[in-house]
DNA sequence: TTGCGTGCAAAGGTTTTGCATGGCA
DNA sequence: TGCCATGCAAAACCTTTGCACGCAA
């Protein structure tokens, strides 16, 4: 993408309001849509597309029937790596800050030479409430 | 599944065939289909749910636009724990045996309160070859 | 015979593609 | 002006559902 185009604006603007949370192209699309100024799905998959290339957006698979996961992240993204836990018993989805993680990425990397990539990794299990 | 139908056993004999191998739907359709006795998805995929739920096969989530990925592991399913990592360089998915990832989901269940399915959660990431 | 399993056809939901239009520089 | 982005419509894909038929017990 190399225009400046009010699409990519608008969206830009919106996803600042919600950094860090996670959100679908369904979710923005509603949005728009809400606002009276909605934004084409195919509009909104390339410019998400585009926006993870970018390294701006994080996306995650985090169900296989459902959409696609966003979170916004910006221009600095934090270093610090938050995984993922996606609750199978009740579908909610978990941040948690975890240094054995990190641990196991070091381990993982010099020991079975594989560079595992948090930012896209989901731990699927139970979470407290369902287990 | 109450019935032991003739799908169901052809199924399972060319399950055992390719036990620990990664396979989706579309390849055991493919199989029988080219056997000239030919099973119905819809079929296919209540089995294979059947089988998920029997505990005989694994299923994994292994890239959001693409089939599901199953494991026949047979009625005595390895304790041990082979940790599934999708590269993302060149699409391969390899087992890993990691003493590292049971000790995290250890962690991750005694401190963060969530109960980690190693059968379920695959890291992306890149192979040796692609990093 | 009873009821479960099968499989076709069709629907479901997310994402992609073709193509004409419209906007950015 | 020249090229890129947009967005509609339609396709592509995997998976699920409805329903009539057939097979297992």
């Amino acid at each position: 993408m190399k225009y400046k185009t009010k699409q990519r604006a608008a969206l830009l603007d919106y996803l600042e309001t919600r950094r860090g949370e996670h959100i679908t192209v369904a979710d923005i699309r509603a949005h728009f849509e809400a606002l009276g100024r909605p934004i084409g799905t195919t509009t909104l998959y390339r410019q998400t597309d585009e926006l993870v290339r970018e390294g701006l957006l994080r996306k995650y698979i985090v169900d296989e029937n459902s959409a696609a996961c966003f979170e916004f992240t910006g221009e600095q993204p934090t270093k610090e790596t938050l995984v993922h836990c996606k609750c199978e018993g009740c579908g909610k989805l978990l941040h948690i800050r975890c240094g054995q993680f990190e641990e196991m990425r070091r381990h993982i990397s010099a020991d079975h030479d594989f560079a595992v990539d948090a930012r896209r990794t989901v731990l699927y299990g139970l979470c407290s409430d369902c287990r």
